[in-house]
DNA sequence: TATTTTCGTGCAATAGCATGCAATTATGTG
DNA sequence: CACATAATTGCATGCTATTGCACGAAAATA
């Protein structure tokens, strides 16, 4: 049996069942669990499923999805939303953006902190939901489902009557020539609305993000203000962005 | 049965019923206890569930957060929910208040149906987010946190910019001679404002609410076109509505 | 208050894992 | 064809994750 015979049999098993389990692959193909546990590895580092333990799960699908996205170092994304939350003051008015990230910024603030918070997630508003001392703006709109924030020229108009202090921005991609970049146009246009109203915009920087670069640009690294990275990101990664006056916090 | 399999059927199972427990889980998947509540436990540390005595809840907080009105007969309400989705087709624009109720109604939605929801509550928006063929429309303004919903002059100009086929409205109080009541000043104003731009008015009204007044006025019953009630109802409650006009449901 | 159910923790057994290594089998290359 | 190189595979090793059980604490219930 050819390997790469072998690996498509295995995405083919996934496809139909949902899932896969790695002794019963070796059973059933007559090979020991080492050379499934490889295949399944690769396979992984390619993107075409998830690994956990015991097997291996789709890559693709909404209900393997989050959760994938959500293990990809999560003390790291704590880490980065507690000093992110630490930055805020009481009184400020803060932008919180969409995205896992943000979520995490949102569940980090203190309960003592007194603050008012917008944002055009859903997810965001819920989080703060039982806060006491938060005030959420909530900014409507259709709500595009890839990210789940609203969306569109209503948003954009929501936006641009609040100015706040910080806009605490999630990107899929921060790169030292092609500046901040995220995966949907929509998306793009929200965070580049939301950094025109605020005095400062700082990112929020998980390791996978940087020197990545994708669809569509936000702004250009002139107009931000500082960077979050986790503490465990290599210097010279960051280099290029401290070069040009932005003040890097590692969490 | 693989771990993370098994977590997100836990997850899925809770979006659906809106409750998990723990003991059920475990003779349902043929596991102990012990790692039914180890699941729960880590699940709940990622956020994605509210750990409670005996089980676990939505982690939607504002849903949860009431568990004593929760416990008030979750099957009626389901049915409400049911009955009120039913009434919708495919291509309509729906109006969904906020509230334990109208979540029930987001979740009772056929994964077939197609049609666009407007609503002032970030839950009904998270509730629906993984709906495929849902338009959400969200309302922005101040959160107003007793009932976590969008209020003030923002969400009621945001309101007036839409005009839907049918609006479910949650109540406190429906009562023959002072019409629809509600806890809240504000709440009472958007449900007037989207009462207002829908071409039918539909009150969700569980059991207690019938015969109840609250502070607060929101509309006579001159301008609601039906009341969805439980079948365990008794007639003569619903009888001085039925003489109105009003088109009773019985779920 | 008394009783039962549910929790959380520590513990031990088992299953699954990554890594390095050696043997075998392809794949080039002269 | 001969030889070197690379890929593939299984095994041994030490490590980690998962699970069920026991036991005392906490919470619900009567």
């Amino acid at each position: 049996m050819l390997t790469t015979e072998r690996k498509a049999l295995i995405l083919e098993t996934l496809g139909n069942t949902g899932r896969v389990v790695a002794k019963e692959l070796s059973l059933t193909l007559g090979l020991s669990e080492d050379t499934i546990r490889r295949d399944l590895r690769e396979l992984a580092a390619e993107g075409l499923l998830q690994r956990v333990h015991g097997g291996a799960l789709p890559a693709s699908k909404a209900l393997a999805d989050l959760p994938s996205r959500r293990k990809i170092s999560v003390e790291d994304k704590t880490a980065i939303a507690k000093a992110a939350a630490a930055m805020v003051k009481n009184g400020q008015i803060i932008f919180l953006d969409g995205g896992t990230n943000a979520v995490a910024v949102a569940r980090a603030f203190s309960k003592q902190l007194s603050a008012t918070i917008a944002t055009h997630s859903p997810d965001i508003a819920v989080a703060l939901s039982d806060h006491p001392g938060i005030d959420v703006e909530l900014i409507g709109g259709r709500i595009y489902k890839h990210s789940n924030v609203a969306v569109g020229a209503v948003a954009i108009e929501g936006i641009s009557h609040i100015r706040a202090d910080i806009f605490f921005m999630g990107v899929t991609g921060i790169h030292p020539d092609h500046g901040l970049t995220t995966g949907d146009r929509e998306e793009a246009a929200m965070k580049r609305a939301i950094s025109r109203q605020s005095a400062e915009t700082i990112v929020l920087a998980s390791k996978e993000k940087l020197g990545a670069v994708s669809a569509y640009d936000i702004i250009s690294l002139d107009h931000i203000d500082g960077l979050i990275v986790e503490k465990s990101c290599p210097t010279d990664l960051v280099e290029p962005y401290k070069s040009r006056g932005i003040s890097i916090t590692r969490a």
